[in-house]
RNA sequence: GGCGUCGUGGCCGAGUGGCUAGGCUGGGCUCUGCAAAAGCUCCUACAGCGGUUCGAAUCCGCUCGACGCCUCCA
């Protein structure tokens, strides 16, 4: 049977603000649409926090037994930026800065995107589809909203007419905004003046000469607004209304906020059922961001070519360090918080490789059912992966009282809790074990035959002999650890 | 100025109306030739001020502060 029948997931709904229990709109099957990157440059940490709250999110839905739809669209088009340029297309203009092409810009930089998600270990979605994949589908319900007479055409641009749209719907109900109170604070902006309000936002844009990238429609040569792709993309791929909608949370307001307006005024439903948000990572107390410079790329930290940190760490230490942290919470990256986080990722490693050591036996001193709850109610209640790590810290006491004989186990519940533990820490959690299992059998032939040489040295209490063993393996990152059942390695 | 999230021990981070996670760091003990590892253990916190309550860090109000959004942004 399947695990989602007996365990009762609770989902923290931005819309609500509440955690609600979460029922699929198909008993046993999920659709998933997560926001995706422009890519534009390379994808930062930050990027990287969000896709991988989701891929953990995914993770541990298909955990469950649902049959998941993820899909993550690329945005390759359709951005404006909104600084001198007005109206210009981020991509068209970085391609212009760089001669290149601007689909050569998209190839780069999604090549680079798939690339640094693989590194951190997060899964393929189901379907990642483009948004200039996807134009016709956006002139569709650019038209559709035309004739409902929710948007208007100005100069070949049209505009979703928000202030009509908040006459039967409430255009803030995500983001907890009030148009009138918008009205009264937005700044003034340039290059608006063809909107009726400045709420309005663009659903098609008329490109001017210098503008590359561009596609006939029955308003002008253009190009889609900046929020039109994720309501034609989920709407085509998971239908009119879907179970979940994922993004960061900086994408609320304005980005999802428009998606429910266009969704909603095309479809007449709503179009999503589970909104949720995932927290920024900030760097030294600020945001991290492309705009501001304040940010670290991926390939920085595992390479350790950066000015922030101390030394180079690994991806599964990076996914550790953000999985400790809940994905609705700010989390500070620090020098500080990565060691300690690269530690607990190594000792957790250890005792998984460790695990095989453990000699069974005809009565459990500890409660493994108990402890395997644990883990479930902790993923049940909005994915905490903070307390599922803690109580992954558990089983790493019990798999060292158990080689130390201090605490007995089992067949069965040897059984049950390794594959509960290898389902969590690499199913779930998504982490990889890099310590380097060299288990090469010459490194190890050669590190056991030391380590014989050294028992030898001990038993005639040659401690210089032994001890310069030690040391000179430890010299190389190979760690001696003498127990009760002999000496054991690790190396780091 | 508006909207929102949040303020937890040396640090990072869960949680929650009474039983007070976890990791890292530091101290002590056991084991050990010494060390490391491991086990045990100690350092016991919830921004401030009021209020509700038998009881609040947990609920309510105010103040202060941080961060985010309000313009593309994960």
């Amino acid at each position: 049977m399947e695990l989602y029948k007996t365990n009762q997931l609770k989902i923290y709904n931005s819309l609500s603000k509440t955690k609600e229990v979460f029922k699929p709109v198909i008993e046993g099957k999920v659709g998933m649409y997560v926001c995706g990157p422009t890519v534009y440059s390379n994808v930062h940490l930050g990027n990287v926090r969000t896709f991988m709250s989701f891929d953990m999110i995914f993770r541990y839905l298909k955990h469950l037994g649902y049959k998941v739809r993820y899909v993550r669209n690329i945005t390759d088009a359709g951005h404006l930026e909104n600084d001198a340029d007005a109206g210009e297309d981020r991509i068209a203009k970085k391609a212009r800065l760089e001669e290149i092409e601007p689909m050569e810009v998209v190839q780069r930089y999604t090549v680079d995107f798939h690339e640094t998600l693989q590194k951190i270990n997060n899964l393929p979605p189901s379907i990642e589809p483009t948004a200039t994949g996807h134009i016709v589908e956006q002139i569709e319900i650019i038209k559709d909203i035309l004739e409902k007479g929710l948007a208007y055409e100005v100069n070949g641009s049209v505009y979703f007419d928000v202030l009509k749209y908040n006459e039967n719907e409430h255009y803030g109900i995500l983001s907890g905004r009030n148009i009138e109170d918008s009205i009264h604070n937005t700044r003034e902006l340039d290059g608006q003046s063809e909107k009726k309000n400045p709420q309005d936002f663009a659903l098609w844009k008329k490109a001017d000469e210098r503008h590359i990238m561009r596609w006939p429609s029955p308003w002008s040569n253009g190009f889609p607004g900046w929020h039109l792709e994720c309501s034609a993309m989920s709407t085509k791929y998971l239908g009119e209304t879907f179970d979940i909608h994922g993004g960061g949370m900086d994408l609320k307001f304005p980005h999802h906020e428009c998606e429910i307006a266009q969704s909603k005024t095309k479809n007449g439903v709503e179009p999503v059922n589970y909104w949720m948000h995932a927290n920024m990572l900030i760097l030294n107390g600020q945001k991290m961001a492309k705009s501001t410079g304040n940010y670290i790329l991926p390939n920085e930290i595992f390479s350790g070519d950066n000015k922030i940190l101390s030394k180079a760490f690994s991806p599964s230490a990076t996914r550790f360090f953000m999985l400790q942290a809940n994905y609705r919470s700010i989390l500070d990256f620090t020098n500080t918080g990565l060691e300690a986080a690269e530690k607990g990722y190594i000792k957790l490693m250890e005792a998984l490789s460790n695990i095989d050591k453990i000699e069974v036996s005809k009565e459990s001193s500890i409660d493994i059912k108990a402890w395997k709850q644990k883990c479930y109610d902790a993923m049940n209640d909005d994915f905490n992966t903070p307390v599922l790590i803690a109580n992954l810290f558990e089983a790493v006491k019990f798999v060292n009282l158990l080689i130390e004989k201090k605490a007995t186990i089992s067949t069965e519940d040897l059984a049950v809790f390794k594959a509960t533990l290898n389902a969590f820490v690499f199913d779930v959690l998504g982490l990889k074990n890099e310590l380097k299992e060299d288990s090469s059998d010459k490194l190890s032939g050669v590190v056991s035959m030391l380590i014989k040489m050294r028992k030898d040295a001990r038993d005639n209490k040659d401690w210089a002999l032994s001890d310069k063993i030690r040391d000179e393996l430890a010299a190389l990152g190979i760690q001696l650890k003498d127990g009760k059942e002999g000496t054991t390695f690790s190396i780091n």
